[in-house]
This record gives C-alpha cells, structure tokens and sequence, in this order.
RNA sequence: GGAGAGAUGGCUGAGUGGCCGAAAGCGCGCCCCUGCUAAGGGUGUAUAGGGCAACCUAUCGAGGGUUCGAAUCCCUCUCUCUCCGCCA
C-alpha cells in the first residue's frame, strides 16, 4: 500500500504520479479520492480518544496509590466510571474511522515509477531490445502439433475438470517436468536463488500482503467453506514467507525460486485463447522472487529480468523485452518489464514472463522489514518475475522447434533432462 | 477427530489485578579499564501513531467481556507442542 505519511505530506504529487494509471484512478468516487476525508476523520477521533486515555490513565494511578495505602477513592472512582464509558463508546468509534481508512487504502494502487512511460494501455507499452530471430514460415498451432503427436490431451482435460484445463501425455508430460527442472537448476545453481517450496494454498491475510485482496476475488479460487485461496501465482506465498518480520539489513538480497502450480479464474477473459494452452485455469510456473533494500530495487529488477530472459536463452526461443506504460503495469507494480515470446503460429510475440518491482508497495502490506543504517525498521522493497510460465513455454517450444515432418526439435539445453532425446515424434 | 499444555520485546525467559512496556540472560550499539586474555566494568537497546522537544496514546497470539484500572480474571477464535486415533 501508498505511504500513510507520504499521503499527507506529498498528497500532490502522489496524485499526480498516481493519475498516469488513468481514467478513474484518482477521479472522484475513486478509493483515493475518498482516502482523504477518511483519514482526517480517523485522526481526529483518535486525538480525542488519546485526550479522555490519558485522563483515565492519571486518575487510575491516584485510585492505585490511595487504595493501595488505605485512602478512601470513591470519589475518583465515581468519576472514571463515567470517563471509562466515554472511553468506551468513542475507542469503538475511532477504530471503526481507522479500519474504514486502513481498508480503503488497500485498495489505491501503487505508484508507477518515473521511468514507466506514459500511455493508457498496451499499445503504448515500449519495445526494449529483442533476441534470437523468428522463424517466419508457417507454423501449426500448438494445439495441432501436440494433438498429432499425442501429447496434448484437450477434450480430457475438459472431460475431468472443464474448459481451460489441459492434459498432458507421454513425452508432453515429461516436457513439462524438464522444463521446470532446467529452469529451477538454472536459478538455484547460477543465478543464486535458493529454491523453496511452498503451499499452493494461501488464506486471506497473505493474499492481502501481495495485493491479490481486496480487490481482486473475483479471479481467485475461494475454498468452499473456508477462508482459503488457491494461489495465482508462487509471488504470494513466497513474498510472504517473510510477512511480519524485521529482517537483518545484512541478509538482503533475499533471493528465492520456487516451482507452483498457479490457479487463476480468468473472469474477465472470456472468449480469449479458448483453444490451447496459453490461457488455463491451473497452469505450472517457476518464480522468481526478491527481497531487496529499496534503493537497489530498479537494478535489481534488470537483474531479475535478465535471469528470466537467460531461460528463453538457454531453449533458444526469440523474445523481446517491453517496458510496461503506466496504463499497462499492474495494481501492485511500481514497474514492469514483461517477456513475449514468439509464436510463429500466431506470427506475434506472447507474454511469457512478467517482471516486476514493487517497490515498497508489498513491504508495507505485508509488514517486511529490515533494519536500516540507523537500527530503525524500513519497509523492503519487493520483485518477482516468472522464471517462466511451463506451459507457455512448451507450448513455444513446439512452435519454435516444429518441423515439416510433424515432429519438434528439442533444445539442446532440454536433452538431458528429457534423456537424451533431441527430438520428439511419433512413436 | 479426542485429551492436555502453551502463545510475552531481535532471541531465551520471568511476571496472576494498580508502582509492568514489562525482571533476568543472550545478542547488538557506545564508553571505560586492562595486557596475559579465548576476559572485566559501565551504559544504552521493542513497535506504531501524535507532538515531531519534553511528553502523550496504543500494543504482552487475535477479537470480545468483567473492572475505576488487565500481560495478569472470563468467553470465542487462531496457531504451536505432547499423547491417542486416522492417514500419503
């Protein structure tokens, strides 16, 4: 969440920072439009209530010292009965006026950074560098190509689960197990991350210290019953491996990779990517994750996306990097740099990783500290990337290594995790 | 799922109604002494908010209650540990 004290002292400029998300942000009827009032209110009301704890405070102690050596303090007692009501009925007061604050600015989005160029949605995103060529020759849909292999599974994905579900076989399967290990073996063993693994399920108070809630329920699985969520991403109970905590300033970085499966409702998506596997409800990822001081943040995210960008190296998949435009990044990130992935089906460059800092944003949700210079608690800043999406990144691979004869071309990288093989076909 | 025990500051751990934001130890900061040494002495050291200085307020797992007053008593919840059951 924004800066409590920064929302009173640089209100302005906030705002103006804030407003390049666009239409609707800061407008009024917005959750920071009606922050304001709130958080005066919640002020003022607690100031009163310190004025009437103070009192009570005082006399107490008297009642404590007569009593205690035998002195009659009726009287005091008499009077704080009527103190302690008031105490009563305005704490309830006040700590309603807080909590109606507190929730309102968890749900302003973070600031984009400077450097995020302008622009309201994705056409003004920004192209930064490109690798590898793209084939231009004509290419089946991955869907087409793993069907005629036997190693994608639609109609049973649908069959056990629904739409947007997929199975894999075989050699489809034994893709998606090499890919998670060479990308895990990659971030462990070279770009220094420790490898964790965690639950696939997350309840409430940690899906709020990422930014999936409050907002953004609608897109979560809820378990019937109970205040848990599957998660839809591993940035959730990885960043919050360290919530409420006050770490060493001499332990950041902290550098974490992790493999989960990923669980999105994908509501607001209708109609798109219905066919194959860019678009699932339950999908694998390896993440990246890292805790770092906030200044060190912005290079630390170049660093994070490079580590990502090595993956796509490493398989041999033409990429290019797009700085996100301040319309495009999303409600947590403070920047973005996103990795598409060329789909010659599809002639076009697919999301496939997205990087992000979150600056301070994530640290204050969640309430990860560190100590400071100065020995006092600082918010971290926080970034995770996907160190890839699996299944965007098979379906790449067989796009990209697909050749006339129907069968793929492995990766040298992927042989041996996958035996040997260097080429996949029919049996 | 059943029975019992517990949850205190960066950590360990006292504290059963007022003088407790909390003893002691560890760790850490600063200062001093000393040279025969894997040390000694002094002092400081929670977090958040307000004034932004003195100081005030809140916080002893969370929420509610009793009381003039709660870390301390009562209720609910969460989590941890032990035993039993069950299970991959």
């Amino acid at each position: 969440m924004i800066d409590r004290k920064a929302f009173r002292t640089d209100f302005d400029a906030m705002q103006t920072a804030l407003s390049r998300r666009g239409e609707g942000v800061v407008d009024a009827g917005s959750a920071w439009s009606r922050a304001k009032a709130l958080d005066v209110r919640q002020r003022e009301l607690k100031g009163e209530l310190e004025v009437l704890q103070s009192e009570r405070n005082r006399v107490s102690k008297v009642i404590g010292q007569k009593k205690g050596s035998g002195a009659d303090a009726s009287e005091e007692m008499a009077l704080m009965g009527e103190v302690s009501r008031q105490v009563k009925g305005l704490d309830a007061t006040a700590k309603e006026a807080e909590t109606e604050f507190s929730n309102i600015l968890l749900e302003i989005p973070n600031l984009p950074h400077d450097s995020v160029p302008d622009g309201s949605d994705e056409a003004a995103n920004v192209e930064l560098r490109k690798w590898g060529t793209p084939r231009e020759d004509e290419v089946p849909a991955h869907w087409d190509i793993g069907e005629a292999l036997g190693i994608l599974d639609f109609e049973a994905g649908a069959t056990l689960a629904g739409s947007r579900f997929s199975v894999l076989r075989g050699m489809g399967a034994r893709l998606e197990r090499a890919l998670m290990q060479l990308m895990l073996d990659m971030h462990a063993d070279k770009h220094g991350y420790e490898e964790v693994w965690v639950p696939a399920i997350a309840n409430r108070k940690t899906m709020t210290g990422t930014g999936q809630l409050p907002k953004f329920e609608d897109d979560l699985y809820k378990l019937e019953g109970e205040e848990l969520f599957l998660i839809p991403t591993a940035e959730v109970p990885v960043t919050n491996l360290y919530q409420d905590q006050i770490l060493d300033g001499a332990a950041l970085p902290i550098k974490h990779c992790a493999y989960t499966p990923c669980f999105r409702r994908e509501a607001g998506s209708a109609g798109r990517d219905v066919r194959g596997m860019i678009r699932q409800h339950q999908f694998d990822k390896v993440e990246l994750v890292q805790l770092v001081q906030p200044e060190h943040a912005l290079s630390a995210l170049h660093d994070l996306t490079a580590h990502a960008e090595a993956v796509l190296q490493a398989l041999e998949l033409p990429y290019r990097v797009v700085d996100l435009c301040a319309g495009d990044i999303g409600f947590s990130a403070q920047k973005t740099f996103d990795l598409e992935v060329w789909l010659p089906s599809q002639g076009i460059y697919r999301e496939i990783s997205s990087c992000s800092s979150f600056g301070q944003f994530q640290g204050r949700r969640a309430n990860i500290r560190f100590r400071g210079e100065d020995g006092k608690p600082v918010a971290v800043a926080t970034l995770n990337g996907s160190g890839l999406a699996i299944g965007r990144t098979l379906v790449a691979v067989l796009e990209n290594g697909w050749q006339a004869d129907g069968s793929v071309k492995i990766p040298v990288a992927l042989q041996s995790y996958l035996g040997g093989r260097e080429i996949i076909a029919n049996a």
